[in-house]
RNA sequence: GAGCGCGUAGCUCAGUCGGUAGAGCAACUGACUUUUAAUCAGUAGGUCCUGGGUUCGAAUCCCAGCGCGCUCACCA
């Protein structure tokens, strides 16, 4: 934002009664037992291993099993005698008392807080009550926290709070913490599915000084060095590109971020995950099949199913997926039948009669698209693909053959949102260079300046790229998709936020 | 960037008509000791987001700012 000198001052609390008692518990520790945060600590068991080697111990029975676990102490009842503690895989109750107890361990108790990591050994037991419990021979301070945890009912709820102290909304959120594992198991799972599938996965730069494939402001940066103004690349597009004509693979594939400077909302971030994907000899249909394998194995890995709730809707990803081309679409939501219509006038004015008010140079295809995207998107809540887009507004993507003014390319839509976005890739090197002049014309004609031609990525075309489908994967929506999500911050750990005046 | 809404104790939330702030959890002191949102008694804890204004008096009404949320725009 501005350029006042960053104060790297962390959020601390207000200084209060409770973050003052545990700097005094910890000083009092330093003195008695020395090390409050040891470099090291061997357990033998994780909680959830323990669940599962005694789930057959039956209630009110004791073991002589030895065991020595470590977690974060989430609850604590009858002045300390019971400990809730959770490690990364549940929670085991610790149960110190005099009779079973060495009075040194149990003098650690009263210096014990609520979020304070600990290291117990003791006795596997199962109580009266069911609860598998550890009868506390050995209790060691971890890692003592100076800061309380939020209320342990309710969690922390505040939405601004979860999303800047995401440590805390994942320690107390169950659903937030469920869902930040289900991330990880869809951008894996997305991994492990193109490789089977023989794509090789390549990593290409970020950091671009001529900026393309795909349309949107990026962030602008330096490079001191080099003396070169730089750019957070806004898609992969165009390396990738360049790998398949390299040979080094047929079918490459990239998981990382891109970065627009654009506008945030709950579908929007501005650094956000693609996947996407190149693979030479295969078209656009293809791509399609491949979305669909690819959806259908995520829901089946998450959910156990083709079938995934989102919101009110049950969203099927059992495929195929509806496939309408973009004019049929229209034509059907709005009678206008755009194959009918032959110049940009027309188009125009049969947008305007239907009560559109579309730009005054707006062409044939950029009216079709804007009529889609106005009575069309908003109702295509089940995964479907949009195809035969017009070729003016699709750079990168081949004709339809008989069908000048449409490209092999399509969109996948679900709970009307554009998830995928793939072509038939544009090859021939002369209309690639025409399409790309031609956008940049309008570019500097919009004011975007700084918009240059990528010679490099022509250059390259001009070296002979194979014909190819490519497709590309917002992979944060799709994670909203499959873990019922409503905003995307709440499936990015850190998202963007304004830096905090206080 | 625009519109609407929200901002009260560490956390979760009340706060009526404008009369100067409350509860639960967490904390502290003690009791109790096979509990599991443990229980009981007591104590402490506030820049009511910030700054102006109206008023005898503002958490409350008005204006501006900051932050957040939602919707819209840009975009994916």
């Amino acid at each position: 934002m501005s350029d006042k000198p960053t104060e790297t001052k962390t959020e601390t609390a207000l200084s209060s009664d409770v973050t003052e008692v545990r700097a005094q518990k910890l000083a009092r520790l330093r003195e008695t037992i020395g090390d409050v945060y040891p470099a090291h600590f061997h357990r033998s068991h994780t909680s959830a291993e323990l669940a599962e080697k005694y789930a057959d111990l039956v209630p009110d029975t004791e073991t002589e099993d030895r065991v020595t676990v470590a977690g974060r102490v989430y609850s604590a009842r009858n002045s300390g005698m019971f400990i809730d503690l959770h490690d990364a895989s549940g929670k085991i109750q610790i149960f110190s008392h005099k009779d079973t107890t060495p009075e040194e361990a149990r003098a650690l108790l009263p210096m014990i807080d609520l979020g304070d990591i600990i290291g117990v050994t003791g006795v596997i037991r199962r109580t009266k009550r069911g609860e598998l419990t550890i009868n506390a021979q050995e209790i060691t301070m971890l890692t003592k926290a100076l800061l309380p945890m939020p209320e342990k009912w309710h969690g922390l709820s505040d939405i601004e709070l979860r999303y800047r102290k995401r440590h805390l909304d994942i320690m107390t959120n169950e659903d937030s913490k469920l869902r930040f594992r289900q991330r990880s198991r869809i951008i894996s799972g997305v991994r492990r599915f193109m490789e089977e599938d023989g794509f090789m996965e390549v990593e290409t730069p970020m950091l671009h000084s001529v900026y393309g494939g795909a349309t949107a402001e990026p962030f602008k940066t330096h490079h001191n060095t080099l003396k070169l103004d730089m750019y957070l690349r806004i898609a992969p597009e165009l390396f990738l590109k360049r790998t398949l004509v390299s040979g080094l693979s047929d079918k490459v594939f990239e998981i990382n971020r891109n970065f627009r400077n654009e506008g945030v909302s709950t579908r929007h971030n501005p650094e956000f995950t693609m996947m996407e994907c190149y693979w030479a000899y295969a078209d656009y249909e293809d791509m399609m099949d491949l979305v669909e394998r690819l959806f259908a194995s995520l829901a089946e890995t998450i959910h156990g199913s083709t079938d995934v709730a989102y919101g009110e809707q049950t969203l099927s990803f059992k495929g195929p997926f509806r496939r309408v081309p973009m004019p049929d679409a229209v034509k059907e939501a709005t009678g206008i039948d755009f194959m009918a219509i032959g110049t940009d006038d027309e188009a125009r004015a049969a947008a305007k009669a239907a009560g559109f008010e579309v730009e005054k140079d707006a062409t044939w295809g950029e009216c079709l698209a804007f009529i889609f995207e106005e009575k069309v998107e908003g109702t295509l809540i089940q995964p479907s693909h949009v195809t035969h887009f017009p070729k003016d507004i699709s750079p990168f993507a081949k004709e339809v053959p008989g069908e000048p003014r449409l490209v092999e390319r399509f969109e996948t839509y679900c709970n009307a949102w554009e998830i995928g976005n793939a072509f038939s890739e544009l090859n021939d090197p002369e209309e690639q260079r025409r399409r790309m002049v031609e956008q940049l014309e309008q570019a500097h004609a919009r004011g975007e300046k700084e918009k240059q031609l990528d010679d490099e990525f022509l250059d390259a075309i001009d070296q002979g790229m194979p014909p190819a489908g490519g497709l590309g994967i917002g992979i944060d929506r799709l994670i909203m998709l499959l873990t019922n999500a409503p905003s995307i911050r709440d499936v990015i750990l850190f998202p963007a936020r304004r830096a905090k005046a206080d």
